[in-house]
DNA sequence: GAGTGTGAACGTCTTCACAGCA
DNA sequence: TGCTGTGAAGACGTTCACACTC
């Protein structure tokens, strides 16, 4: 979950972690509904729908109470409602900027994927250590030298950072992220940061989730050699 | 966590859930330590180098425990030993090739993207559902037509698939991988997907991140205007 | 009848605290 | 003395079951 530091508990006004974890699940179901034109939707539905981690109807209403109940009992829950409030509690109905810093393999393609500027999250500008790539044009937006990473922060009200370096490069590049205002960093470098308190990290660690994976693998092969 | 399906509740021999997404974290900064020459490391140690959900010395040493204790009580863990029994543990004394399925941007950039290979797991294949990819060549890998699937997973000797395509593809393509014998599936695509008992799924979804993050910001903004 | 909202039971994960060993 | 290994306690999250409402 969100890497917390130090402190000895947290105490929000409410929503659990493991529920704000999934509030973007039943979103990307609801809207996915709303676009079919589909007016309410069960518990039972929605849990299907979202699946995986999200998928029991009970875990569902009791997520969905946190935000100050919205369902209406023998009939299910209003869409649209439900993707307000929503919305509204994940603090979407604001654009949050993104600033990428790392335009390489990785960070090329993040820059050039749609589906975070369609989701409220426009990349407000690219950074880059190489001077080769400095001026360079990627999904439509010019790479800018580090340097200029204050002023774009302050530009924008604050930005949502994200980690595309390689990994020697990641601490230095969010300690300048921290400096610069940024208080919420999406970590793809394979590193774990250290960051003041009142900033959060997340961070997708692509070859721990194969080896996650190769961890279940290897259980199914020794399963079928020793059963049990 | 992994995306089990019905199942009333998974007893496996042992290792938790929790641990075992753990693990690979250790493994990394066990692998840093090694290149540095570092031959032991305290529990404390290593839970600030893991940093993140794997920060406190007592959680490092609950989950070393599970592996058949190994450290030397008032000296600390064997770097190349532990990391000896993490990767037997896990299962990455094998290769898992791996086939990826949709070159599109973001497959394009996993595709390029070292980290894979050199943490073991070889990019086997690549397939798209566009005429106009195939022949093409990514990363030194052609680009084949789904056709050729079920040879590939059959001649490797199982894989993990990999799924970078869109959404509305994503369910279709991780019907054709389960048929051709893939058990463990990591989703790049922003859907939920329904695999039968004893197919694995986990899901990296990039605008979920940015949303729990959102969540964060939202909460911390909306603190500083009504200071409890 | 159908489906929500929720206390209470349950299970899992984390933290504590300390005994035990090099 | 220093640090591991681990039962026991505690926090957290999930599931159950049923009262309640439309």
């Amino acid at each position: 979950m969100t890497e917390r530091r130090s402190a000895p508990a947290r105490r929000r006004a409410g929503i659990p972690d493991a529920t704000v974890a999934r509030l973007p699940l039943y979103l990307r179901s609801l809207h996915a509904l709303a676009d079919d034109g589909v007016r309410t939707v069960s518990s039972e539905e929605l849990a299907r729908l979202a699946g995986g981690s999200a998928g029991s109807p009970a875990k569902v209403r009791k997520d969905l109470s946190h935000l100050g109940t919205s369902g209406t009992r023998g009939v299910g829950y209003d869409v649209a409602q439900l993707i307000d409030s929503i919305s509204a509690e994940l603090g979407l109905a604001r654009r949050w900027p993104v600033v990428l810093v790392g335009v390489g393999n990785l960070g090329h393609a993040l820059a050039g994927y749609g589906g975070f500027a369609s989701r409220g999250f426009p990349i407000a500008a690219l950074f880059d250590a190489d001077p080769d790539r400095l001026g360079e044009l990627v999904g439509g937006v010019r790479v800018r030298p580090m340097t200029e990473l204050p002023d774009v922060v302050r530009a924008q009200g604050g930005a949502i950072g994200v980690i595309a370096t390689p990994a020697e490069a990641a601490q230095e590049v969010c300690d300048q992220l921290v400096a610069a205002g940024v208080r919420s960093v999406l970590n793809f470098a394979p590193t774990a940061l250290a960051v003041p308190d009142g900033v959060d990290v997340r961070k997708v660690d692509l070859a721990v989730e194969l080896q996650i994976l190769s961890f279940h693998e290897h259980r199914k092969s020794a399963r079928v050699e020793v059963p049990a």
